[in-house]
DNA sequence: AGCTTGTGTGACAAACATGTGACAGAATCA
DNA sequence: TGATTCTGTCACATGTTTGTCACACAAGCT
């Protein structure tokens, strides 16, 4: 199970030299030119990593660093920035870019990898992926999969991704408000009334298994997620 | 004790609309035609949020965002750019200007809200609401429950206010008018003896559980929560 | 006791919040 | 590409909460 790095740098060579590299190492290389290809590469395997250029085409490395931290399903994703040599440090680490390191071209691919390395580990005691079990029920954030008593629940991707925040927060309140921004993230605007009716599609799913009763309305406040 | 948002554009029109919809959602509206009268207003009443045009006469709003970021008692002001349409959202979010988020001209009232509450809760780290116990009692502002000996209380919105007020207020009566003020807050205007009804409201959900005698009345003056 | 003032109580309509089914457009998949 | 799922929004149904009232009741005063 080694992790996957997406690497997403417009020139050519360059690229090749950092995929030959990464999968040298053992990862598994993904590979995109742009912002639009990044995104797809993004949505379809989830990298553990992305290696982002600073320059790129049309969307700059930053942008993109942006947009991946006010997505909630890709907030997590650490980012290491490959800057040309002017670039200031303090940019790239700076608030605007979400970059959890940064790494000046040219660079040898011991530094690379050392980097890589570091991020990774550094990353790894957040466990986005671990198991998460409340008021029997089971969520495996890797496998995409909820379990109830044995019967597998099927959960689209925004319902799971609010059945997963809840299941962290249980015997919490949060408006419809704080669930937007938890779950959908801040950059999206949708309709408050929206979350009403996810959270509807939720129960729907879950009362199969007499499991809707977990997730309460707390009127005038929100919704809530209790065992109790 | 509402935010105070400062309003720069120099188009009169759209300074007017804006304020109005600040002012209607409950905020303080001040206002700023250029980057001189703003830095006036900042001095004078230090806003929680700044609403700032991306064009302006002299120094543009990008320059006024970048000046605030490098003063020290400014650079923790939330910025939301205003933007015409053509504006590169790049641009916007990208490394030059400091802003939280933007919002594009023409916009809906409805999404200005939306962003201005979301970076002002970003920002503004709310005070962790502890448990709050009292005489058998036990309130959790966080998971909006009651609990008096196991039993769980329900309440409705308002009577949840006024126990929370009564409860972290104890042993201390308060006028009909104090109270309204405390918990319906300063800008409802409702009769004084709506109050009473809550009160009956409060101390008939209590009954069940033997705690409605918390709550006493003090002839001639208001009430009182007492755990003596 | 009578009178005056303050508080308890049940009822009620309007305002409000949430549940629910339907639908069209977007994203995704084969 | 077309088929299929997923999403966000709406309109309407349902259910609660809220503020007010009218009247009953209690307490203090002369």
């Amino acid at each position: 199970m080694n992790a996957k790095i997406l690497i997403v740098e417009d020139e050519p060579a360059i690229q090749e030299l950092l995929a030959f590299n990464v999968t040298q190492a053992g990862f598994q290389a993904l590979r995109a030119e742009d912002a639009d290809s990044a995104w797809q590469q993004i949505r379809n395997s989830m990298p553990d990593l992305i290696l982002l250029d600073w320059m790129l085409p049309n969307t700059s490395g930053v942008i993109l660093a942006k947009q991946l931290r006010s997505d909630a399903r890709t907030k997590d994703i650490p980012i290491i920035m490959l800057t040309a040599r002017g670039e200031e440090r303090d940019k790239v680490l700076g608030l605007e870019s979400g970059a959890d390191d940064y790494i000046t071209k040219p660079f040898s691919p011991r530094e690379l990898m050392a980097r890589i390395r570091a991020v990774l580990r550094r990353h790894v005691p957040q466990m986005p992926d671990e198991v998460v079990a409340a008021g029997g029920l089971e969520l495996s954030p890797a496998s995409h999969r909820v379990t109830a008593r044995d019967a597998t629940i099927e959960l689209g991707p925004t319902e799971f991704r609010l059945l997963h925040f809840f299941m962290t927060h249980a015997e919490r309140v949060y408006s419809r408000t704080q669930l937007l921004d938890q779950v959908w993230g801040t950059q999206v605007f949708v309709e408050e009334r929206t979350v009403d009716v996810h959270i509807r599609r939720l129960r729907a799913a879950l009362e199969p298994a007499e499991m809707d009763s977990l997730i309460q309305t707390v009127r005038g406040s929100g919704y809530r997620f209790s065992v109790k």
